[in-house]
DNA sequence: ATTTTTTTGAAGAATTTATTCATATTCCCA
DNA sequence: TGGGAATATGAATAAATTCTTCAAAAAAAT
């Protein structure tokens, strides 16, 4: 096994060792260094016998500038030019980034979705959050309300809730919420999502369990809406959505998060119960993967 | 198989390719890639044998390994790995600096949901996301199979297609997916979800779509699970996610994540009608809320 | 219980890396 | 300008590493 002994610090690029080394080198050994600083980018491909056999020198000589520019062997010296080169990228490639020219739909996309996350971490109201995974611990049951897309996640909280045991309903169609709401009572808690704030379909229902004593939490992005007027406790979430851009993926990781933020903090105040569930139903559909 | 996958050209993460390809290793492949993972920084260092030894398997199990999570070779393994720690050093500085605040529960929740959709940008085969796309704006029709949490993945994609004016359809019982699957020819496309990419039902479907001729992607974590053997595109989606955490918000952002790269990509290659259908559908929900 | 498939590493072939040493070249001084 | 010391060089060869083949062992399927 081979010893790592000359720890060349920081990542000075090669080229500097070569060039201070340069006049140095005898004139077989100066032909092998111009060869490697013009193809760079490619040498850490080649083996002693191609880059010899390229500049026209036995191996030896080979060896033996590596030696002289200071490393131990031709290992060293490829792995060094290998890290360097991946240096000299990473810099160009930042560059390119920051002239904004490079900057294609998919880096867009992924900041987008990072922002709405961010977001909604430093809009989260910590006590609201706390009280609200009380309630969820004692109540009766939990219904989650959402139509359009945001029934959608509310399908995606009853199955997270699922996994940790805790079964909780959705309720994505605007008649039966209506009646499901009608049947509440204060032992119950209604969860009501909608980015806007303003889904009539979705804020009739929980007016409907909020007469009936419920409580009601909602997750919205806008903090006055009419949502909130309604509503105990209020969970902003983040992703901004213009009414233009309906259903958009910041505002779906947003409320995404806050639902996970409920059920993990659920599970940590029920740590062996919520484990336990999560082993069921994870083994429950193992026999459902080849 | 016409696959499109794992162009290793930038940095990305070797931990990524491991991670993704981790449950198709044997067990003795898994103990290297345990050692790997483990010693990241040394490892390029070593010599294959010198590797073997460490782990106690044979050399050439260790050569697999290399090959099956996508080198050539194992000097190619060293030097990306050379590369890949020259970066990781860099970023290392940037987090300790970060690193003054008070780590919550939600702070921790924040961060994984982040660094899944980087996993997932990183990962990513841009040639395979063009030619999906491509595939997308041609077929007659496209459908998304998935089944359990995938399955209401599948539902959320269909509205965002929705919205763009592309009518997609989400098929989420097994049984349905079949006989869909019977249906069709090869000017249709099926995008498959499952995060494990072992979902017995979703294969089998999607194996029937493939025998009538249509195109199949798929989107997943792991890039050599059952599904990628019978997808013409496979589309690495981030947020690991082991068996015993299934349904994680980390996995469902990934996925959430790739399907909005199509889905803008689509919109982009048709703007104008994108747009068009955006305002009407928005328009559509308009008078659903106060 | 038996066959088939997969997994595995030992043995050795092929390649790559490193050393030795004889020859070639340069340099210095008479 | 010639002769000898010093240096430079690569062919030959040794050492090491990498890679392949193949048969045995383990696991999976029947």
């Amino acid at each position: 096994m081979q010893v790592i002994q000359n720890q060349k610090q920081a990542n000075k690029p090669i080229k500097t060792y070569i060039n201070s080394c340069y006049p140095s080198l005898t004139k077989s050994e100066q032909k092998v260094a111009d060869l490697v600083l013009e193809k760079m980018e490619n040498v850490m491909y080649y083996s002693v016998t191609d880059l010899a056999d390229m500049v026209g020198v036995g191996e030896t000589t080979v060896l033996r500038f590596c030696r002289k520019i200071g490393y131990k062997a031709y290992q060293e010296f490829k792995l060094a030019i290998a890290k360097d080169q991946s240096n000299a990228q990473g810099e160009q490639q930042e560059n390119d980034d920051e002239n904004g020219k490079h900057e294609t739909f998919i880096s867009a996309i992924a900041a987008n979705s990072i922002s709405a996350i961010q977001e909604t971490a430093s809009m989260l109201d910590e006590a609201a959050l706390e009280k609200a995974i009380e309630w969820i611990e004692k109540a009766r049951s939990v219904h989650f309300f959402g139509v359009g897309t945001s029934g959608l996640t509310a399908l995606d909280a009853k199955n997270r809730f699922l996994r940790i045991g805790r079964r909780t309903d959705a309720v994505i169609d605007s008649h039966i919420q209506a009646m499901t709401a009608s049947t509440l009572t204060n032992e119950d808690v209604v969860i009501g999502l909608t980015v806007s704030g303003s889904t009539k379909d979705t804020i009739d229902s929980l007016k409907i369990a909020r007469e009936n004593g419920a409580h009601i939490i909602s997750i919205t992005y806008y903090a006055r809406s009419p949502i909130t007027k309604i509503s105990d406790i209020v969970l902003l979430s983040g992703g901004k959505e213009s009414p233009m851009e309906g259903g958009s993926l910041a505002a779906k990781i947003g409320q995404l998060f806050v639902i996970d933020l409920l059920c993990t903090g659920l599970a940590l105040r029920t740590k062996d119960f919520s484990l336990s569930m999560k082993e069921r139903t994870a083994r429950s559909v193992l026999d459902k993967i080849y």
